[in-house]
DNA sequence: AAGAACCCTCCACTGGGTAGAAGCTTCACC
DNA sequence: GGTGAAGCTTCTACCCAGTGGAGGGTTCTT
C-alpha cells in the first residue's frame, strides 16, 4: 500500500537505498555504512524493514560527500550533522573544522611538494645507471 | 659467547631490534611488522630467538623509511627490496615507481589546492551568519 | 643468583569502507 | 495469483599499515 509516493500528497517521496545510491553516485554499502555510523538517519523504514530516505537525507549525503572528499573524518562529520539536525546554526563548528582542515591541507601540500622535489632529485641522480649489478 | 661484536673481527655488529629502532627512529613494533611482511630480513637470530640486524638492514630500513614517507605501499616496497636483494640493478623498477608516484603526487596536490580554494570560498561566504537557527 | 631491561609470539583493534552469504521484500509481467 | 529477478536486510570477514597489550622467555649487569 501507498507505494512510492505519488499516491499521497506527502512531499517526501521515500526513496529506497538503491535510488539514493543512483542519485548520489555512492555505493549502496557505503550509504548503509553511513547509517550504521549515525551520519545518516533514514526518515523511515518500510514494513519489510527497508530504509526509506527523503530529500533531506539527500542533502545530508551531499554534505557528507563534499566533506569526506576533504578528508573530514566520520566522527567529525557525525558531530557536524548532529548539530545541523538539531536545527542550530553550526557555522562556528563548521568554520573551526574547515579552518583546521585548510591548515592541514596546507601542511600536506608542503609535504607533497617536498617529496616531489626529493623524487625529482633522486630521478635525475640516476640518469647514469646502466642496468647491471647494483653496487650496495 | 662472542657478545656484541668487539670480540670478533667481523664487521657486522649484530644489532638487536631496540638498537635498530633507536638508530632509525622507527618503533620496535613497526620494524617487527616489516620483518613479518618480508620487507626486512634480519641477518640472524640469537640462540634465544632475538632478531639480529646488520648495517645492510639499516640501509634497507633507510630505503623503506624514505619510500614509505612517499606513500609507496608495502607490497611495492617488498617488490623493490626483493629485486635489490637479488643484486640486480632495479633502477628501472624504481624509476617507474617513482615516476608514477610523482604523477600521483601532482594529482593530489591539484586536488588539495582545489579543496582549499573551495573551503576558502565557503568560509568567506559565511561571514554573515549570526548564530541563530539554521535555515535548511 | 637476582633483577632490570630487553625481546619473543600471539591476538585484538584502529578507520573507512568493501565483499559475500543467506534469507526476506517488492515489483513487473504473464 | 504466481513467478522470477532485482533489490533489500543483517551478519561476518577482509583490506592497509601499523599499534597496544598479555604472557612469557633472554640477556646483561651487579
Amino acid at each position: 500500500m501507498a507505494r512510492q509516493g505519488s499516491l499521497s500528497a506527502n512531499p517526501a517521496p521515500s526513496l529506497r537505498i538503491g535510488e539514493v545510491a543512483r542519485r548520489t553516485g555512492l555505493p549502496v554499502k557505503t550509504i548503509r555504512y553511513y547509517c550504521d555510523e549515525g551520519l545518516l538517519q533514514p526518515k523511515d523504514r518500510s514494513a519489510g524493514g527497508y530504509r526509506l530516505f527523503d530529500e533531506e537525507n539527500l542533502a545530508e549525503l551531499a554534505i557528507i560527500r563534499a566533506l569526506r572528499a576533504m578528508d573530514v573524518s566520520i566522527p567529525e562529520l557525525a558531530r557536524i550533522l548532529e548539530v545541523r539536525r538539531a536545527g542550530v546554526c553550526n557555522c562556528g563548528v563548521l568554520k573551526d573544522s574547515i579552518a583546521a582542515k585548510m591548515e592541514s591541507i596546507n601542511l600536506r601540500i608542503g609535504e607533497l611538494a617536498a617529496m616531489k622535489d626529493e623524487l625529482a632529485r633522486l630521478l635525475s641522480s640516476w640518469q647514469d645507471c646502466g642496468g647491471s649489478k647494483l653496487q650496495r
